[in-house]
DNA sequence: CGGACAAGCTGA
DNA sequence: CAGCTTGTCCGG
């Protein structure tokens, strides 16, 4: 009989119960191992977390009922426990990251089978000689994420994590094809423990990986590998500190990187010791944050001419001269272009980050604006022709509330009334699709059906995902991109040009893709002067960078400092028990949420986990890719 | 989270 | 005061 120690499977319980075990139990009891416990009453599922403890005394001890399987090994647990103080997060959710989906009993004996056929890349194998260490690979749009992975896969089993599954499935089948042993997260738990190469989304940033050589990260700028509820944990980050652990490589790769990437390599020389791989107590190492003196230079890039080849050639149309409320939406030159392009075959992408109708109107006979009757935020036009608030959803028919009248103009409005003004233009059918729309609808693979020959679409920058063998890509009002209320706006609209060069190019090893492919992109703006236009139009993707840093340097934004947001209705007991503690600066939103900011590396991990929660519901999310929502 | 139990409200 | 609702606590 063993005494364990085991942290239930309940999320509002984030502390871990001892259990006797027997010792007759079928299945092998280690820590990590999944088991199913009595809980007050109950029966769940749980991590061990440690065997063979000091009970405390006074407490009678139940017996765990079953060794389920095996789950994330100590070392895994351990990067858990990181990310959870990391993100402020409990260990219960990060734990579910790292266990298999479905039970798994027994480890195959590790062996590693490296990749040996496939063109690897060699800019990222010059890199690799370089060792441990977090390095940042400045690559063009067009480079293939295989080519990085293979150069990884040369070294033994590599961790790869990209932003989509799709993505990571067509990169595993293309490691497969090279010889490389691949277990494909969040399915493969076994073969990744076996030492097989993991490549996966987001996830595979807690997948097994006993024989760790190197991790890479493939497009770390993007969002996607963010979680988007709390605790918003970065897959990005997660693989820094992974690597750090494991004294190995850490790849960052992506056109246009991220400052919370060029940062991280700045400073795994200094924090790269191995003295501080073992946590001490509760902390942990806290990493410096972004400063003036920061140099923002990726350790490896290509040649200017290969980096160029990759950025489609990119048209600005400057609508600042332009009476925008007599043209509308598109601008003469766009229709001509969007015009030109459908007759002679292609495919053409406008994008317009707005649903629905219309997003603001006013009336025609008074000229109020409408508004929410119950919260008074701007109100937006459904496809139904319904007003909904976009703040509180409540509904109303289209009737001005100060004189009753039913005609109100559109002052902005979204990607259904543009499909109609564009098919008007172009004189010829516009095809719609927004994240709404069903997937299959614009997959051209999906079916014959007429949308196979449909050249011109219209949608949300949901379309980039949809669709292939573009050959415009519009974006109607940029300017929305530029100005949006987000902190990471800059770097956000350079990766949707980058996003946009890709698709008018293609990626497929052997197409001509980018300006020698000779499709484009478009941008109406009034800011053709905008950085992150600047940086797309020069495939100079840096340009953002330096701009940026000084901003969230000067405004307080990570990574120059930690954030948190704080909302729902235990929000303001949360705040007052938080106090005013020092290093954070407390600041209200006026919509009843709170932000945390601290300059001082790892205070605000450090004030949060002191902090204990009270009842009722609460967001918490530090760092997350967006405020407010 | 979900069950247990205690404290508060209602109705005859 | 039974019977039910609402709130708070705790689980090994």
């Amino acid at each position: 009989m063993r005494v364990i120690r085991v942290l239930p499977d309940v999320p509002a319980v984030d502390r871990a119960f001892d259990y006797f075990a027997a010792d007759d139990l079928p299945g092998e009891l280690c820590v990590g191992s999944l088991v199913r416990i009595p809980f007050g009453g109950r029966r769940v599922a749980g991590w061990v977390l440690a065997l063979d403890v000091e009970p405390p005394d006074g407490v009678e001890l139940s017996a765990i009922l079953k060794i389920v399987g095996r789950g994330p090994d100590q070392s895994m647990i351990d990067l858990c426990r990181w990310a959870a103080w990391r993100w402020s997060g409990r260990l219960t959710t990060m734990l579910r990251a790292a266990s298999p989906e479905r039970v798994v009993n027994r480890l195959p004996p590790v062996r590693v089978r490296i990749a040996t056929g496939g063109d690897a890349n060699e800019l990222a194998e010059s890199i690799l000689l370089l060792g441990a260490g977090t390095h940042v690979l400045q690559v063009s749009p067009k480079t293939d994420p295989l080519s990085i992975v293979l150069a990884a896969a040369r070294l033994g089993q590599v961790l790869a994590i990209l932003p989509t599954i799709a993505e990571s499935q067509r990169v595993a089948r293309g490691l497969r094809a090279s010889g490389a042993a691949v277990a494909a997260w969040p399915w493969d738990f076994q073969a990744a423990a076996g030492g097989a190469t993991v490549v996966g989304g987001r996830g595979a940033a807690f997948a097994p990986a006993p024989e760790l050589a190197a991790v890479v990260v493939i497009d770390e700028h993007d969002e996607m590998l963010q979680s988007e509820s709390s605790p918003t944990w970065n897959a990005r980050d997660v693989a820094i500190e992974r690597a750090r652990r494991a004294q190995v490589p850490c790849l960052l790769v992506s056109p246009c990187p991220s400052l919370e990437a060029l940062l991280a390599q700045q400073q795994t020389s200094a924090v790269n010791s191995q003295t501080d791989v073992a946590r001490v107590g509760e902390q942990f190492p806290a990493r410096p944050l972004l400063t003036a003196e920061v140099p923002l230079e990726p350790r490896g890039r290509l040649s200017r001419s290969q980096e160029r080849a990759g950025w489609a050639a990119l048209t600005v149309l400057d609508r600042r001269g332009e009476d925008i409320g007599r043209t509308g939406l598109f601008s003469s030159r766009l229709v001509e272009m969007i015009r030109e392009t459908a007759r002679s075959g292609e495919r053409v992408v406008c994008v317009l980050n707005r649903t629905g109708r219309a997003r603001l109107l006013a009336c025609r006979s008074c000229g109020t604006l409408a508004e929410c009757e119950q919260c008074s935020a701007a109100v937006s036009q459904d496809d139904n022709e319904r007003l909904v608030c976009t703040r509180c959803q409540k509904e109303r028919p289209a009737i001005c509330l100060e004189c009753g009248s039913m005609a109100l103009s559109i002052l902005r409005g979204g990607v259904t009334r543009a499909r109609e003004e564009l098919e008007a233009l172009a004189k010829e059918p516009v095809h719609a699709i927004t994240a709404a729309s069903p997937k299959s609808a614009a997959d051209q693979s999906s079916g014959s059906d007429y949308l196979a020959a449909a050249r011109i679409f219209i949608g949300t920058q949901a379309v980039l995902h949809r669709l292939q063998d573009v050959s415009l890509v519009a974006f109607l009002d940029f300017d929305q991109e530029l100005l949006a209320p987000r902190y990471r706006a800059a770097e956000e609209a350079l990766a949707l040009l980058m996003l946009s060069s890709r698709l008018v190019g293609g990626r497929e090893a052997g197409r001509v893709g980018g300006r020698e492919g000779g499709g484009r992109v478009v941008v109406q703006t009034r800011r053709p002067d905008h950085e992150s236009i600047q940086a797309a139009l020069r495939a100079e993707p840096l340009l953002v960078s330096y701009s940026e840093a000084q901003r969230r340097i000067l405004l307080g934004f990570p990574p120059a400092a930690a954030i948190a947001q704080v909302g729902y209705e235990a929000a303001p007991e949360f705040i007052a028990r938080l106090g005013a503690p020092q290093g954070i600066d407390v600041l209200q939103g006026e919509d009843g949420q709170w932000l945390l900011r601290s300059r001082v590396p790892g205070r605000l991990q450090e004030v949060l986990s002191q902090v204990d929660r009270p009842v009722g519901r609460l967001r918490l999310q530090v760092d997350p890719v967006r405020l407010r929502g």
